[in-house]
This record gives C-alpha cells, sequence and structure tokens, in this order.
RNA sequence: GGAGAGGUGGCCGAGCGGUUGAAGGCGCCGCUCUCGAAAAGCGGUAUCCUUUUAAAAAGAGGAUCGUGGGUUCGAAACCCACCCUCUCCGCCA
C-alpha cells in the first residue's frame, strides 16, 4: 500500500482518495460475510423445506421465516452492489504503477533521452515542412479536406494515396515476416467494455468519437480491439506471448488540442497505424518491451529515417501504462524530433481489467497475463517524416529504397 | 426488416421448480493390468470470491447453466427485457 501511495504520489495524486478505497472495501467486505451467511441460512432451511414437502410435514412456519429472510437478503444485495459500483468507480479512474526503472519527473522536459539513431541529412535549402511539400506535389488537399468533413482529416491523392498504402503494407510485412508478429484485422468500432479494459474508459470519454444512437466507439488505436481479443480468457501457458500486428485507422477528438499542431499531418482526427500487441507472462514482460522496442525502432531503420527513444518520467507516462519509451522521428522542417511510436508495458493493469489470465502448467490457479503495445508505426506521421527527410532541392521527395517496391518502383515523386 | 429455432462444464449432450456444480458420452490427467502399447477397469478433471492461517496446503461457506431484472421459502428450469447464434423470406456491398 506504502508503494502504491508513493506511486501515485509521484504521478501527482492525492492519498485522500488511496484512504476510502481503503475504507469502502472493508465496509463492502463486512457486507459480504453476513450477506453470505444470510444466503447459507437460505440454502441450509431451503433443503429442510424440501424434505419435510417430501416426507409430507408441514413446513408453513419455516416458509412464513424465509420470506423475511429473503427481504434482507435481497435489501443486503442492493446496498453491497451500490457500494461497488462505487468502488468500481473509484478503481477504474486510478492509474497504473510505474516500474522502478521510470526516472520521476514532472513533464516530458524531464523524459531522459536513451539513444539517438541516425543523422540528419544536410539539405543545403531551407527543408520545407511536409504540408507545403504535399500540396505542391499534388498528394495532400488539406482544403478539400474540410469540405467532406471538417479540419483535421487527410485527404490523399495519387502517389500520396499510394505511399500512405505503401507503408501500412510495408510495416505489416516487416512485422509478420521477420518479427513474427500474427497479423490481424480487427473491428474499427468497438464498445464500452473493450475501450474499459484498455483503460481509454472511464477517464478518457472526451477523447473519443462515440457513435450517436449506439454504446460504441470509433477505435482510437488497434490497441484497443487487439488486446480484447481474449477478453475475459484462461489461456494456457504454452500459448504465451501471443504477438499480433494489426492496421487500423485512428480516430481521435484531440479534445484540448485546438491551437496545437493546426497545420499538416501531425495532429489528425482520423490516422492510420500499424499497431503491435503482445500478451505475455509477467516474468517476461520487460524483456519483451525492449524487443517490441526493437521492432518498431526497425522500421525507422529500415526506412533510414533519424530517430530517438526517450524513456517517459512519471508525470509524462499514459494512465494505463507502467513503462512506455517513446521513439521520436526528425522532422527537419521544425528541427525537432516528433512522437511517432509509443511502446508500452501495462503489466497487469489492462489483463485485470478484462480478465485474460493464464494457467501455468502443473500449478494451480489462475494469473494475469501482461499486455504490451507500441506503435510500429504511426503511418500518417511516418508519411510527413519521410516527405521532410528525403526532399529535394527542387521540391521533389525520393522513395525510401525499401519502399520502391510497394510504389511499383517509382524512385521518386515529382511536381505535376 | 418479417417468420421461426436455440444459447448448459474443454467439447457433445440430458435436465417434472427442491442434495443437479449439474446425468451420460467424448477429450484430458493419474493409477491398475502389460515387456511395452492398445483395450479394459478404477479415480480425478471449471472459475471467482469470503472466511480460518504468519503464509501456503487443506477445511468451511458464497457465487456462476448468454446478460440483467422479476416471480418463489427455493430457479439452469417459470415470466420480462437485452445480447448472441442458427434457419427461411425480403433487402443490400
Amino acid at each position: 500500500m506504502d508503494k502504491i501511495s508513493q506511486a501515485l504520489t509521484n504521478r501527482g495524486m492525492t492519498l485522500d482518495i488511496i484512504n476510502s478505497v481503503t475504507q469502502l472495501e472493508s465496509k463492502r467486505r463486512s457486507f459480504l460475510v453476513t450477506l453470505e451467511d444470510m444466503r447459507h441460512q437460505r440454502n441450509v432451511v431451503s433443503d429442510e423445506i424440501a424434505a419435510l414437502k417430501k416426507s409430507g410435514g408441514n413446513a408453513d412456519q419455516f416458509i412464513q421465516d424465509m420470506r423475511v429472510l429473503s427481504k434482507q437478503i435481497k435489501d443486503t444485495e442492493t446496498e453491497l452492489s451500490n457500494l461497488e459500483t462505487e468502488l468500481d468507480a473509484i478503481q477504474y479512474s486510478l492509474p497504473n504503477i510505474p516500474h522502478e526503472s521510470v526516472p520521476i519527473g514532472k513533464d516530458s522536459a524531464e523524459n531522459p533521452i536513451i539513444k539517438k539513431m541516425g543523422t540528419p541529412k544536410i539539405v543545403d535549402c531551407e527543408p520545407l515542412p511536409h504540408w507545403t511539400l504535399g500540396e505542391q506535389l499534388g498528394i495532400l488537399d488539406f482544403e478539400r479536406a474540410t469540405k467532406i468533413t471538417g479540419a483535421r482529416f487527410p485527404l490523399y491523392f495519387n502517389a500520396g494515396a499510394r505511399l500512405e498504402r505503401a507503408l501500412i503494407n510495408f510495416m505489416l510485412d516487416t512485422h509478420t515476416q521477420h518479427h513474427g508478429y500474427k497479423e490481424t484485422l480487427p473491428p474499427f468500432i468497438v464498445n464500452r467494455q473493450s475501450l474499459t479494459t484498455t483503460g481509454q474508459l472511464p477517464k478518457f470519454e472526451l477523447d473519443l468519437f462515440k457513435l450517436e444512437q449506439w454504446e460504441y466507439y470509433l477505435v482510437p488505436t488497434a490497441e484497443v480491439p487487439v488486446t480484447n481479443i481474449h477478453y475475459n480468457e484462461i489461456l494456457d501457458e504454452t500459448q504465451l506471448p501471443i504477438t499480433y500486428v494489426a492496421y487500423t485507422p485512428c480516430f481521435r477528438s484531440e479534445a484540448g488540442s485546438y491551437g496545437r499542431d493546426t497545420r499538416g499531418l501531425i495532429r489528425q482526427h482520423q490516422f492510420n497505424k500499424v499497431e503491435l500487441v503482445k500478451l505475455v507472462a509477467p516474468e517476461t514482460s520487460y524483456q519483451e518491451l525492449e524487443t517490441l522496442l526493437q521492432d518498431a525502432e526497425k522500421i525507422l531503420q529500415l526506412l533510414e529515417l533519424p530517430y530517438q527513444v526517450v524513456l517517459l518520467c512519471t508525470g509524462d507516462i499514459g494512465f494505463s501504462s507502467a513503462k512506455t519509451y517513446d521513439i521520436e522521428v526528425w522532422m527537419p522542417s521544425q528541427g525537432v524530433y516528433r512522437e511517432i511510436s509509443s511502446c508500452s508495458n501495462f503489466e497487469a493493469f489492462q489483463a485485470r481489467r478484462g480478465s485474460i489470465r493464464f494457467r501455468k502448467q502443473g500449478k494451480k490457479g489462475t494469473d494475469f497475463v501482461h499486455t504490451l503495445n507500441g506503435s510500429g508505426l504511426a503511418v500518417g506521421r511516418t508519411f510527413a517524416a519521410i516527405l521532410e527527410n528525403y526532399q529535394n532541392k527542387d521540391g521533389s521527395v525520393t522513395i525510401p529504397t525499401l519502399l520502391q517496391p510497394y510504389m511499383n518502383g517509382l524512385q521518386r515523386i515529382e511536381r505535376p
């Protein structure tokens, strides 16, 4: 409990929440005990009544008494379930506890840089932002997209549409053929439970697009449908680790970020992403996080894009995560590294909420699996990074070598 | 959208409202038999929670037969709503 308190304080939370949880919990337990006693009593007497009736005796007195007891049971059940609702509400709003290797800090400024890979190409001209390049090349059209929907939706044409599709295929192929992930194509609309499992609900409802007539939401990331593939299952130890790669579009309301990244592909309401998801045995999860990170990094290496890896500190780490690495790609026009992947170990946080367990060989009972996921990669941002890092003086963009086969051999996107 | 059928343990499949957590079968595990295997026989084979314990094991208790409510002293069984599956008709990519 002390560890939890400390951890929550590091996340900038107060302690009274913890106190109220402990209080409610002990109250719940005492209700449960009396309730179970009463139910036991009911079961015993019910059997007696049955026996009496069978032997032709009179059970009227028992039935009278039971009527009263039954009423009490019902009342206690109601109180208990109210209590549990209250407890759940608090518990579902508590964030995960950061792993001990996560540095303490208050915001992203305190995230240590773990490594830097690749050197930004010196472009002998002022690098153009990708939205300018995209519009000049006739492959991106943000203005027309607003007519179709509104702000922050992408519209691709020609080699741009092709490049986006090429990236998706390239990433899926790399992860399935070289990293051993199983490809899956899940639903793009999910229910409340799935979002509760992964931690988006109940706390971050405002970040989601919700369907009007249904208790359904557009996926904010493939993490949600894919992690829930094994919702409420008991797996066998021999099945682990389970690793999935999935392409989905992602839909985010981006509430509260209205002034930021208003131009370009960086912050859109809809974007494509290839996601890696793992379900693993607890004792392996931190090794698995490292290989997950490597698998995501590999894409950037193959595309020869400069990037760095940062470790998120306690003040910046996501709600559900115990440890998160961000991969940031070099964006020449802004002269900064921008997040392109986020790789996290959730330990048992999501597994507990989604009741995803496994059975150990020769051992009684079950354990929660550990879940992990990471972008491999955010496709829209990769697209932007390629445009900016591969731009030429004449405004054309070279296609990275490994992508050319996916572009029908195209080596360069030229101005029309 | 219209008409019907159904959802029971790892699987198949019984189940007049009262020792049915659930028959029977299959599968799986253990044992017996065998030089070994098969066959046969015997035994076992869900999950969660509470309580007792320093803890574990074990014990005791509660819950779970799609989900949630209701009727009843008592529900897998009766009633209602919802979800899901299947069949037929219509419509549709």
